[in-house]
DNA sequence: ATTTCAATTGAGACATAGTATCAAAATAAA
DNA sequence: TTTATTTTGATACTATGTCTCAATTGAAAT
């Protein structure tokens, strides 16, 4: 199962999926859905002094495998992760202030479908990310 | 600069861009040029016990920084390196056998021109990995 | 409202991948 | 051969995440 493109209360998606509704799990998914762009696991630790650091690590897991998150890996390798808001999408990532996009393109799932007919195995997925300088950075041009 | 298609002696090129010829980079140099797919920082440390383990991951480094190698994040998360035969490029990773193919898609290019009108910003750069399962191992049925 | 039991938690140890420090050694150039 | 500079190895450290396990909590069934 995979979040809805109209993005539920994420905590219904959790209890749909017959995980327990615990105080731990909702501050974190409370956390997470004041997020806009991407956030780091450190970060929300962080934030969240009352839950332990294996719960915040753990939810962000069940929620990546639910896959009502996603992982990304930005340029300088670091980790961070964002809420799903469409189901298959990828991202545009700003590297100045860290916004996080999604980036929905018809033209990248007939790529995806083209290199399908050149290659000889079979595709299982794919990874693409956009490492861009995005219209408000650009535009106060520091 | 980066390396030409012909990959000439690695240790040549860190040589012309200025660093020095030493037995440690000619021990990991000489480990990497026998890996046709990607390998692991791990897996060359334990293989070569008399160089220090901070010198292979600065030796992948420098090679990471020329551009002869370039680093690729699995599916799993994990890292590997692999050699860099032609210059820009995306990968093809086997899930099962572990097999990277470097993959040169005109297709792509045309994307990322495409991806560039659509975008307000602009674009940096890019990541794009296709998971697959390589025609051997699907031949290989098991 | 209680009981029950599996799911979940938190603390902290552990794992993995990589970087920083710094004295000692090796390189390349003079 | 001397010298100045790079590079090295040992080791400590950081960051990100996972594992273990006893204690706690949630929810379903009394």
């Amino acid at each position: 199962m995979v979040a809805s493109q109209f993005r539920p209360d994420l905590m219904s998606v959790i209890e749909d999926m017959g995980y327990r509704i615990t105080q731990p799990r909702r501050d974190v998914v409370k956390l997470l859905e004041t997020k806009p762009d991407g956030f780091g696991a450190e970060e929300i630790n962080a934030a969240l002094p009352d839950v332990g650091r294996a719960t915040v690590y753990r939810t962000i897991r069940l929620l990546l495998d639910i896959g009502v998150i996603c992982k990304l890996v930005m340029r300088d390798g670091s980790t961070k992760y964002s809420l799903a808001r469409v189901e298959h999408h990828h991202h545009l990532v700003c590297v100045r202030c860290g916004t996080v996009e999604e980036f929905l393109d018809s033209t990248i799932e007939r790529l995806v479908r083209a290199i399908g007919a050149e290659v000889s195995g079979e595709i299982l997925g794919h990874r693409i990310e956009f490492d861009v300088i995005c219209k408000t950075c650009l535009d106060s041009a520091n």
